[in-house]
RNA sequence: GGAGGCGUCGCCUAGUCCGGUCUAUGGCGCCCGCCUGCUAAGCGGGUUGAGGGUCAAACCUCUCGCGGGUUCAAAUCCCGCCGCCUCCGCCA
């Protein structure tokens, strides 16, 4: 949600955002119309109230005739102020779900355009150069690591068994990300993947994204995607104090997701699947100090994958492919030797102060209060397991393991196969 | 699943039975000022949030968990919901 102060002061910055992302325009002149007639209603609706006030504290005076005549004429005003109030009700309502429509307004900078329109700020480390190239499943099957077929009996396609190695890799590379949060300053937290119906919606997840989202329709909760959703809706409806820098949260919980738009998309192996797991970070912070924080998630993220020994590109996410929250939207991509292309391992988004609006979380200003800034990255996820497996393979079929992953299996430098590959 | 209790402006709390004087009491904490070698104590004032309005103010409206209803009038009466607590049952 935007400030609708912006929308009433700058509109054509809203529309200029709008055009960029390839959204529509006249959302807000609509806006615009609502806010003027939501104002002209509630005018009404409190002259009358405050009549109606002032008349029923004369009434205990009264009495007699003079009592029956205040009595008559506040029935008629009482009909009066609810009508009003009905009316005053109805432009805030058209107004609020107008105000939901426009997608948070892109930061100076973002490239226009869609997916394929994004800015590669720079590419880090050696892309690893293979003579035989296995895939990860095919590398996570012979360690006895990834078990996706017994994933489909039990499950499901798009359900996987990590077994052996692949669980403890996979439990390696959420704890190094949670030690890293924590030496970082983070806040550990382990969250509830279930939601209510306000925080999903909060977050920016049910617009274009509502397919993509498990729902348990019996108890009106909502699987969450990422936890993201779940550290956003920590501080809901609070006053938050961010007088000693922003408050920073590394949220660790299980992923849910139903790639409902993606048949036959990354079918093979566990590149996309319908449930992982994700160590998040989430700050809270001044809307000013939002860009500089932005930044140093990429940090964080970034050395992680330093950490993992991965050949990884940077890339500044177009206008048009950023979700409805995210005014600047940084990927960090691994390279995927079996396909010759870039996955996409972290995602770094800075929401200014778009969920906060939606969410009610506010900082103490100088006069009242005021909405504070989110942001979001991923510092850690089972898919990193399918870069790792496959950019430190060697001839044999074995896998080294990076430095920073040995002490989680074992102190081994290479995982061996368990049988023939 | 069943029974009961509770939810008031940061925290605690009065008010709810019996509707109007609630423009919500008092304490703690916090902020400003006074007093005072310093500190403490004492004294005075301020201290929920949102919206409208204004150059700024004044001022107005809403806000007693949330949403409805009754009434000229609701913290107070009625209904529904949510949350927390206690007990019972069931299950891990």
């Amino acid at each position: 949600m935007l400030d609708l102060r912006v929308i009433r002061d700058d509109p054509d910055r809203v529309r200029a955002s709008q055009r960029a992302r390839g959204e529509t325009e006249e959302v807000v002149d609509e806006l615009l119309a609502a806010d003027e007639s939501r104002r002209a209603s509630l005018a009404e609706f409190e002259r009358l109230r405050a009549e109606q006030k002032s008349l029923g504290k004369e009434i205990p005076r009264a009495s007699g005739d003079e009592k029956q005549a205040l009595l008559d004429r506040a029935k008629d005003l009482a009909a009066a102020v609810k009508a009003a109030e009905a009316a005053a009700d109805g432009a805030q309502r058209r107004l609020d779900e107008l105000a939901m429509v426009p997608s948070n307004i892109i930061i100076d900078g973002v490239p226009e355009g869609g997916e394929d329109d994004y800015v590669v700020l720079r590419e880090v480390g050696e892309r690893p150069d293979l003579e035989k190239v296995r895939d990860h499943l095919e590398l996570g099957e012979s360690l006895g690591a990834i078990d996706t077929e017994r994933g489909a009996k039990v499950s499901g396609s798009r359900f996987y068994f990590l077994t052996g190695v692949g669980a403890q890799l996979e439990l390696g590379i959420l704890n190094l990300a949670m030690s890293k949060a924590v030496e970082a300053g983070f806040t550990p937290v382990i969250t509830p993947t279930l939601v209510r119906p306000e925080i999903m919606a909060g977050t920016g997840f049910l617009g274009a994204h509502a397919d993509e989202i498990y729902r348990l329709e019996r108890d009106d909760l909502y699987l969450v995607g990422t936890s993201e959703v779940a550290l956003a809706g920590f501080h809901a409806d609070e006053i938050v104090d961010l007088s000693d820098g922003p408050l920073r949260y590394a949220g660790w919980s299980a992923c849910y997701r139903r790639e409902a738009g993606s048949h036959g998309k990354d079918t093979r192996g566990i590149i996309r699947v319908h449930q992982f797991h994700k160590v998040e970070m989430f700050s809270y912070c001044r809307e000013e100090d939002a860009a500089a924080e932005h930044e140093r998630l990429l940090g964080w993220e970034e050395s992680m994958l330093g950490a993992m020994e991965l050949p990884y590109r940077v890339i500044d996410v177009a206008a048009g492919d950023l979700g409805s929250s995210a005014a600047r939207k940084f990927d960090c991509e691994a390279w995927l030797p079996s396909q010759s292309r870039w996955l996409e391992l972290t995602s770094t988004s800075n929401c200014t102060t778009f969920q906060a609006r939606r969410l009610n979380i506010r900082e103490r200003a100088e006069k009242g209060t005021r909405s504070v800034g989110t942001l979001n990255g991923t510092l850690g996820t089972t898919r990193w397991l399918v870069a790792i497996l496959e950019n430190h393979q060697l001839p044999d079929g074995s896998v080294a393991v990076p430095q920073a992953l040995r002490p989680y299996v074992g102190g081994r430098d290479v995982l061996e196969p368990v049988r023939a590959g």
